[in-house]
RNA sequence: GCGCCAGUAGCUCAGCUGGAUAGAGCGUCGGCCUCCGGAGCCGAAGGUCCCGCGUUCGAAUCGCGGCUGGCGCACCA
């Protein structure tokens, strides 16, 4: 049992004992930030207040008063300020948590918070028509940051990739391909209005021409652009996978829009939504009423020349993910995709879904930043930075990194010089180093960190302020993972991470380990500190080294 | 015009299911420095939390109104 826990069991009946009723009124018990409020605090005499109609000080004095703790738990517990109640633990319990990280070691700050959830996150789902750029790293920083996250707290978590290999972007994609072996092969031939312009394209029809020989440029147009369709789109597609394997990104499965038809869910979720009473005609045109589920407007399925809106395979496909049994399904969308928010939650609704089932993730922009001024253009993709060109020049720890430490839903700026930095200013160097740091004490000291115990350690010697600092912070882990996972935020983490990091390198400075007095137990709160940056790290998909 | 997101230190941003004196890094200023691995360490200054009203014992946090910025408002994808 925790001392958290021994403390709220026991504040749920001291308030018994002064007659009140403490189990549903959603008290705060944790750590302050601030030594001088002790180990714990709560406000539960402030929210009691109004319950028992007497000042909030009287009532956290009654709670003082009332309270009882094993003995030797506590030092002092005391009302402070306009009413908490601050618990100030013996040292042994403070540093308790100490042999608990040695236990779980890698599994420390796993949980079953969200034990039973069953869910899909699907990201990056670039169409397969050029290279991944710095937006799509961002996403899929945060889809696999979220997807782990999830794991971490006990939930089932798919990583999926969908596909959109059936649309009008295939066509420009093999019309821009097919004119690009075209110039290849000396002829005046143009981009397509809305094809794609970028230098990749030029590569590749030279590959092709190599491979196929120079007779398929003199193929009937038709079937020159039937075939760049499949060869334009395959080696897209190999190049983005190769791309995320890069950068650590490994999914469970990759969805094509193209299944949908050919494995007929397009005409069961169209008969669905209108057994449903949700589709009407108008103008020629099949719509959903998406405004009785919260939408601006009602949206067209079926067009008037009989052709399927981009919203038809979306539906069908969440409703799949839905018939696949997932509890819930995370989309995570570029800005550019935050107005089709409200429509897709409309046709979830529509299908008789819970609101728990659906949510969008939305990721803004990335501008780059390198030499203090906007780095904007790619020589290969002819308009944005790659991901490939990023990873190449920060590595793939540093990218994660970033992208995960600010949340997604706001701007960010990639700093290119900060990210590539070998000192302290560069957070991720800094928590690594931290890692690395405490690793180099048991190289010095000739033996692995697995093999100092807990047992016959004099814990209750760590006293130095910076110590009582890092067991709390240790202590916290488990429950920052557990909001990270929550709010599908994984900055809480990379905050986490340097927090830590900071008191290690504070630590590290000020105190020695090796030949002092205190070695047993500075070794066993090295090892644990160590143990909680690998695990931080590890959640976020990013390497922790013994040394830099 | 409507909708979504954001507005916190000079800069980049945390903090937001309401809690104590609003934090971190960078930058600035001052001091120190050969230690288990670093261009390191210590300290200081710096804020109308966009504005106003409201709810509350208590608001950066919740509600309403406004201002500013980003994005979105197709029978496009």
């Amino acid at each position: 049992m925790t001392p958290h826990a021994v403390v709220r069991a026991a504040l749920l009946e001291a308030a018994r004992a002064i007659g009140a009723l403490a189990d549903d009124v959603g008290f705060t018990l944790g750590p302050t930030r601030d030594p001088s409020h002790g180990d714990l605090a709560t406000n539960l005499a402030m929210l009691l207040a109004r319950q028992l109609g007497r000042p909030p000080r009287a009532v956290a004095a009654a709670l003082r008063d009332a309270l009882q703790l094993p003995p030797g738990f506590a030092r002092k517990v005391e009302v402070a300020g306009p009413g908490f109640l601050n618990v100030f633990l013996e040292g042994e319990q403070v540093a308790a948590v100490l042999p608990e990280v040695l236990a779980r070691g890698a599994a420390f700050g796993r949980s079953d918070a969200a034990r039973g959830q069953r869910v899909n996150v699907e990201f990056v789902s670039a169409n397969p028509t050029g290279p991944l750029h710095v937006g799509h790293g961002r996403g899929a920083a945060l889809g696999d940051a979220i997807a782990s996250l999830l794991q971490w707290t006990g939930a089932e978590a798919v990583r999926e990739f969908y596909v959109n290999d059936a649309g009008v972007q295939i066509d420009r994609l093999a019309q821009s391909l097919w004119a690009r072996i075209q110039q290849a092969a000396g002829r005046d031939a143009a981009i397509p209005e809305g094809g794609y312009q970028g230098a990749y394209l030029q590569e590749l029809a030279a590959r092709v021409l190599q491979a196929e020989g120079r007779g398929f440029a003199d193929l009937p147009p038709d079937e020159g652009v039937r075939r760049c369709r499949t060869i334009g789109m395959l080696s897209q597609r190999e190049e983005q996978d190769d791309d995320l394997r890069a950068f650590g990104v490994r999914y469970d499965v990759v969805s094509a829009e193209s299944d949908l038809y050919a494995q007929d869910r397009i005409g069961p979720m169209l008969a669905d939504l209108a057994a449903r009473g949700h589709t009407f005609e108008a103008d020629g045109a099949l719509w959903l009423r998406t405004t009785a589920f919260g939408d601006d407007k009602d949206r067209v399925l079926r067009k008037s020349d009989g052709t399927f809106t981009y919203f038809v395979p979306d539906i069908a496909y969440h409703r799949d993910k839905h018939e696949r049994g997932f509890t819930r399904a995370i989309d995570v969308w570029g800005a550019d995709h935050h107005g089709y928010v409200a429509r897709m939650r409309a046709a979830m609704r529509a299908l008789g879904y819970g609101d728990e089932f659906f949510h969008a993730e939305i990721v803004q922009l990335v501008r780059v930043m390198r030499g203090g001024q906007e780095v904007r253009f790619s020589k290969r993709s002819g308009e944005f930075v790659t991901l490939r060109d990023l990873i190449d020049e920060t590595g793939v720890d540093a990218a994660r990194y970033f992208f995960l430490m600010r949340r997604g839903d706001a701007q960010f700026v990639f700093d290119i010089d900060l990210a590539t930095s070998q000192t302290d200013d560069n957070p991720v160097f800094y928590v690594q180093m931290a890692h690395a740091r405490l690793s180099g004490i048991f190289r010095v000291a000739g033996r692995a960190a697995e093999t100092v115990a807990a047992a016959g350690a004099d814990l209750a010697a760590l006293t130095q302020p910076e110590e009582t600092e890092m067991l709390k912070q240790i202590r916290a882990f488990p429950d920052v993972v557990a909001r990270a996972a929550a709010t599908l935020e994984p900055h809480r983490v990379t905050g986490f991470l340097e927090g830590l990091a900071r008191l290690v390198h504070l630590w590290y400075h000020k105190y020695r380990v090796l030949g002092e007095p205190e070695e047993q137990p500075r070794l066993v709160l090295a090892r644990a500190a160590r143990q909680v940056l690998a695990n931080g790290l590890a959640v976020l998909g990013i390497r922790a080294p013994e040394r830099m």
